[in-house]
DNA sequence: GAAAACTCCATGCAGATGCATTAATATGAA
DNA sequence: TTCATATTAATGCATCTGCATGGAGTTTTC
């Protein structure tokens, strides 16, 4: 899938291999800072109200989201965008601190499931409501509603093709 | 700046406190995630290459962009997002491996100066070889010009006022 | 049905990060 | 001047991450 582009001589260029826009770059340099600048103030806002960081949220969130509580841990890493051995080690720090729990899969003894406790279900909302209006404040408070809806089609565009549509 | 919205039932409700439309919430996810995948092939191409990661570039690149190719390292902190005990640590494997060079500053005993070296320079040079192309690929080759135009401009947006303004 | 190949999760180790604190210097107030 | 305060950079320690690998279990192949 190798798109031609007309440089500015008219020569035809593969963009594999040319040099990015103004534009492009500045896009890129964008993505990058506003991402830091904004996650930043969000956990530190999180931080400050005795709450764990965003990786906890979004373990909590995906499970809660599931009919059952339940997830497999592939499920996780694919929805939030962990490493393996990453998400593997989280798990131990939430078990540990009785939010999920690990649990046998049925009819594959390499596999589990992981199931959202009670307590991880309370956090998840006790959390949410930090969340939730620190987002608004972060991004609703600077962008209109057709601002975010644009920017969030901009960005969908960037991402992985997935098997699973939506963001 | 409080704004005031009206929520569905009609109530003016601080934005602060107000939990995020969908839209919103839906530029919170695409943000971080879209920061995920396109950061993520980057460096993982830098990393193929056998070059160093983001941040390393990051530093290069803004000294080279001085006159004098120095700068504080407060300064290095603002342009890149850097923690300061980050950067010190960042500085020392950078020095370690002859790219940059602490110098003394000028009549503050307790400041210094960075200075990038030649190899500093090549490195950069080189890296930028494999950084731009990727960096096309994954946002040029995804979105037109006026759509990275438009991105860019959402992003700015979101970002914190700062004294230089200016992506 | 045995062996090879693969999948899933855990872990040892090195490297990077976050947080709190320290050391050194500079500035400002009394 | 002198002492309290502030600024700049470095560092000890705990935590987190990346990478490579390992072990248990499953599927495929012949």
């Amino acid at each position: 899938m190798m798109q031609l582009h007309r440089n500015r001589e008219g020569f035809a260029v593969a963009q594999n291999v040319q040099e990015p826009s103004e534009a492009v770059t500045d896009a890129w340099v964008c993505l990058i800072q506003a991402g830091k600048e904004v996650a930043g103030g969000i956990e530190a806002e999180l931080k400050a109200s005795g709450f764990p960081s965003l990786p906890w949220y979004d373990v909590l969130l995906h499970l809660k989201k599931q009919p059952d509580g339940r997830s497999s841990p592939r499920e996780i890493e694919n929805a939030a965008l962990f490493e393996q051995y990453n998400l593997s080690r989280l798990l131990d720090r939430m078990e540990g601190e009785g939010l999920v729990k690990r649990i046998p899969f049925p009819g594959d003894k390499r596999r589990q499931l992981v199931e959202i406790t009670e307590e991880g279900r309370l956090l998840q909302r006790r959390m949410w409501g930090v969340y939730g209006p620190a987002i608004n404040r972060h991004i609703g408070g600077k962008l209109s509603e057709k601002e975010a809806e644009q920017l969030a089609a901009l960005l969908l565009k960037l991402r992985r093709p997935k098997n699973d549509p939506g963001c």
